[in-house]
DNA sequence: GATTGCTATGAAACCGGTTCCAGTCTATTT
DNA sequence: AAATAGACTGGAACCGGTTTCATAGCAATC
């Protein structure tokens, strides 16, 4: 504990030397000082204008903002964060970016952020547990306000302890004791759709073909599908069940598979449009016609659907809905509002795929 | 300045106050002090020991490790950005999040982050100049180390000048005196090789499906197969080219157009794949066989062309390489360190859509 | 006119790191 | 053995905001 002058002096210059630098550096400089210096008020002040946390004197207020227009002024986020707490950083896991479907959701996200101020901070989890898990403490560690998990496959106990830590909303699943946070399509319902417009059709000898084994989504629209059969009087037959995962060449797999075997169908339910679009190769290689020969009906609705030949018949997932509504409902669970889920049912899109079982 | 006891009494209540609520709370909680106290160094050594800014000895550094490792302590990224400047993220304006040229672009850019540190951070530019515009300074805002624009339909003027603001690479796009900081692939080689290859199966009546107006990457393309063209001696017919926009609806229209107006053509250029299944879906429709009557040709060759159908010959972008390019020559920016950029060449995909050309 | 109750505002503490500076301790030089 | 150089390390300033606390100023109350 010195107070000698010598110590003084070194200070001084220590000052004057880094004033000196960060004038050389022309760093973007504007501080809330500089603009408190400016209107002639404290920081207090300045804080208070902008951030409405009480009133402040009319004059002072116009004087704050007009420093802040003139020296265009912008807060820097990391002081905000450091002394706030909050960084207006949502983080979105989202899967294998670049698939149709979490794109879409992705891009819904996206849109119900608009206007929030939050900024989203996407990291990809590649359906890969231990990337997921890893994905997710970045965002942790990049303090993000809320978390939106899109789809995936981590497990729900591990969900459950990140639920402790911030908000979170998992869209495109279901977890179990998280019914509140969780937003997805009625995955059984697709399911059902499909196979109800192929019985009403008259079709009776459907093939379907399976997502990915146990993948939640697969499993459901394969319930929807036996559940349609079952209404229908009719019941299963495993031969007609392809193991597939969601892949174009599942599609085609499938197809060559039955037609080997000697499996006759008139029918085929695709676990998503990429199924069917392999299913539609694989057919065409045969010179089997589409709907002539056998009708194809999809899931999801992705864009090459409409232009598949014939255009794909297929269920509708309202994916970009669910990502707004998604991060809408994360909003809402940071500021503890409530927010009233929309109703996001699938939609049969008839095109011109499935056609009138007749022989 | 008043030192009197009662001040100091609210100072120490103050004091409690606060350590009870954090105590509650229980927020991360650990910081560099906690590090510092239980390895008996001072934060400054922490700091030193974690970003090994300066040499320390072996015993305080391993006890350092280890109260770290016991108190499983993050760094607050807030606090290390005030205090360093830096963020450890990079900005990503993609544009049409959804669309799969720039989906796997961004896929590529993700893996060339892997491992890096970094953390990326995207946002959407949807092509609109003012949403770009307000993208990019959110992204400054939020202080990202390096830019990494992809496509985008900014001016280049505006470009230069975030280029002197921080570290900056462009994707899919070539700027006029930015060149060492683009990364595109040929889109003038995927014309001429698209065209190429058609006339070496003896096409000469080709179609062109153009792109959207304007955007250089149609316009390339044109270029390319123009340049086939004349380079095979033949002379471009006018009414041999529509103008599209990189839809499956454009496609459909060309097509259309061309057969409304008893153009005649045996082969075709889609300006991207997706305008090549509009294409074929017209010619379906009509019922003209691919590629008996008709070949068909589209550039980028995105998942779904190797299940049209016929699979699409396409001339293959290597976007998601140059992805991995672009993050990577972006680290190596901010690191001040030379980047080789890797030859990303487009590559002739034949598939089945097209056929020699034989009447 | 003195007391009470509000309102508006500035000063200062605080968030949790990084980094400069000075000082201690040890090894080397003369 | 004293002087000097070099390696470590702790203290404190600093990054740029938010928020608590105390107070000045002013109107209302008795």
């Amino acid at each position: 504990m010195s107070f000698v002058p010598g110590n003084q002096e070194n200070n001084m210059i220590n000052r004057e030397t880094h004033q000196s630098r960060s004038a050389e550096t022309v760093r973007d400089g504007v501080t809330i000082d500089d603009i408190a210096k400016r209107a002639n008020v404290s920081k207090s002040t300045v804080s208070r204008v902008l951030n409405g946390t009480a009133v402040v004197n009319e004059q002072k207020r116009s004087a704050v903002h007009q420093a802040i227009a003139e020296l265009d002024y912008k807060p820097n986020v990391f002081a905000q964060g450091l002394a706030s707490g909050k960084s207006m950083t949502l983080g979105i896991l989202t899967q294998n970016i670049g698939s149709p479907f979490y794109d879409t959701i992705a891009q819904g996200a996206i849109e119900g952020l608009a206007g929030s101020g939050y900024t989203p901070i996407f990291v990809d989890g590649r359906w890969e547990h231990a990337r997921e898990a890893a994905a997710i403490e970045t965002l942790i560690s990049r303090k993000v306000d809320g978390l939106l998990v899109v789809g995936g496959d981590i497990d729900a106990s591990e969900l459950q302890s990140y639920k402790t830590q911030l908000p979170l909303i998992v869209a495109a699943r279901d977890i179990e004791g998280l019914e509140e946070q969780c937003v997805s399509v009625n995955n059984k319902q697709i399911g059902y759709l499909a196979t109800k417009h192929l019985l009403e059709q008259r079709h009776t000898r459907i093939a379907f073909i399976h997502g990915i084994e146990g993948h939640p989504d697969a499993q459901n629209r394969f319930v929807g599908h036996l559940e349609a059969i079952q209404e229908a009087g009719l019941s299963l037959s495993d031969e007609l069940v392809y193991q597939g995962d969601f892949s174009g060449h599942a599609g085609l797999m499938a197809i060559n598979y039955f037609l080997d075997q000697g499996i006759c169908f008139s029918a085929i339910v695709a676990a998503n449009d990429m199924v069917a679009f392999g299913a539609r190769l694989a057919l065409y290689r045969r010179g089997i016609r589409v709907p002539d020969d056998v009708s194809i009906i999809g899931c999801d609705d992705q864009a090459e659907a409409a232009f598949m030949t014939p255009p794909l018949t297929t269920v509708r997932q309202p994916s970009y809905e669910m990502g707004v509504a998604a991060s809408k409902a994360l909003i809402a669970l940071i500021g503890k509002k409530n927010y009233e889920w929309p109703a996001l049912n699938p939609e049969l899109q008839i095109r011109e795929s499935v056609k009138r079982f007749t022989s």
